[in-house]
DNA sequence: ATCCTTTTTTGACATTTATCAATGTTTACT
DNA sequence: AGTAAACATTGATAAATGTCAAAAAAGGAT
């Protein structure tokens, strides 16, 4: 049971045996559908998804009604609405599937209670952390010093893979700019 | 000696006493002139610095030569240029002193030996994490949603305080829009 | 395979924001 | 206090990007 998963933690936490199978008690699996809403906005996101397969992204909703993506994740990696979870307080965004993915989720109670129980789940928790941390501080750079024909270079210079695997609405909105422009930005 | 630093770590670690002192003879005095560069670009950052009084920026080049910068802080907040400090790698932007500041310092290799040490200093630290993350969060959302105007009446109803301690210049820079535009939406 | 829906591309135009230049204002230093 | 340097404002113009509309292309369901 979570067999590629329990492969993921033996290689990245430092834990195993017994101690290893009780955490994985606390997860749960769960499908979706491609373009399923997993959490909605003023809703209070309530678990943490480890991504088997497939892929989700986080986007909120602009003045105009469009959809910006703020974060997209794929295998192997956890996603939350972090501000909804971590406060326990209604989100800003939504969390949507953007492609057949099967998932592990863990509620919010459970995952605290694991890093009062093993200071190795909150040390790989920390490190999870820092790693996200820095990303987003990448994304912020290249927001403040690029402009869109650099944003979209920048990405298919770093995530190759990754745009190949969303459609250009979604890229676009990924990237901080609409369809059309992106679509420019490609001819070149 | 780190009078008002050990009363913040009393309120927000949970440790006092020896262990708490123990803690507090990692950190060094640390004082810096306005302006003062901190961390160059290129150099591998090896403090945290924590902000008794003043205040700092992180900031990076532009392809055009401009600055600008992707974070500040002041009083009684941990500054570090995270990609570099984590990962012990040459930095791509600058830590600056923006004001006459006392800082206290602690080094990567002191730090990391504290997080061994004390599963309540790593705490304290993913604490600050998850926190500084969802400010990286709503800073990524604010990009990607609002135009130059709504950035920063936003940045002025979020953080008021913060925005009469910096200067036109480096507000602009924050927000991500020239000098001349941020004072156009002033007046207004 | 075919039809229908959705996505992508392209063009014309509008809007936002940047750039350059000039002037006025503040700040820092001696 | 006085001076030089840095900063802030304003106007004119240019460049980047958004918006709207239509056509072309791609993808899904039956």
């Amino acid at each position: 049971m979570h067999k590629s998963f329990k492969q993921y933690l033996i290689q990245n936490l430092n834990l195993s045996g017994e101690k290893l199978d009780y955490i994985l008690t606390h997860f749960e699996e769960k499908n979706s559908k491609k373009n399923e809403i997993i959490i909605s906005k003023n809703k209070i996101c309530s678990h943490l998804y480890f991504i088997k397969k497939g892929g989700l992204r986080i986007y909120c909703i602009g003045s105009n009604g469009q959809e910006w993506t703020r974060y997209v994740a794929f295998e192997n990696e956890f996603v939350t609405i972090m501000p909804s979870f971590i406060n326990q307080e209604p989100s800003t965004t939504y969390l949507q599937s953007i492609e057949i993915s099967e998932l592990l989720s863990i509620s919010f109670s459970n995952f605290y209670k694991l890093i009062d129980l093993f200071q190795e789940w909150e040390s790989f928790y920390r490190i999870n952390l820092e790693n996200i941390h820095i990303n987003s501080i990448k994304r912020i750079e290249e927001f403040i010093t690029l402009d869109a024909k650099h944003r979209y270079k920048n990405c298919l210079k770093h995530h190759p893979k990754l745009i190949q695997r969303m459609s250009n609405k979604i890229l676009a909105s990924y990237l901080g700019m609409s369809q059309e422009t992106l679509s420019r930005q490609k001819s070149k």
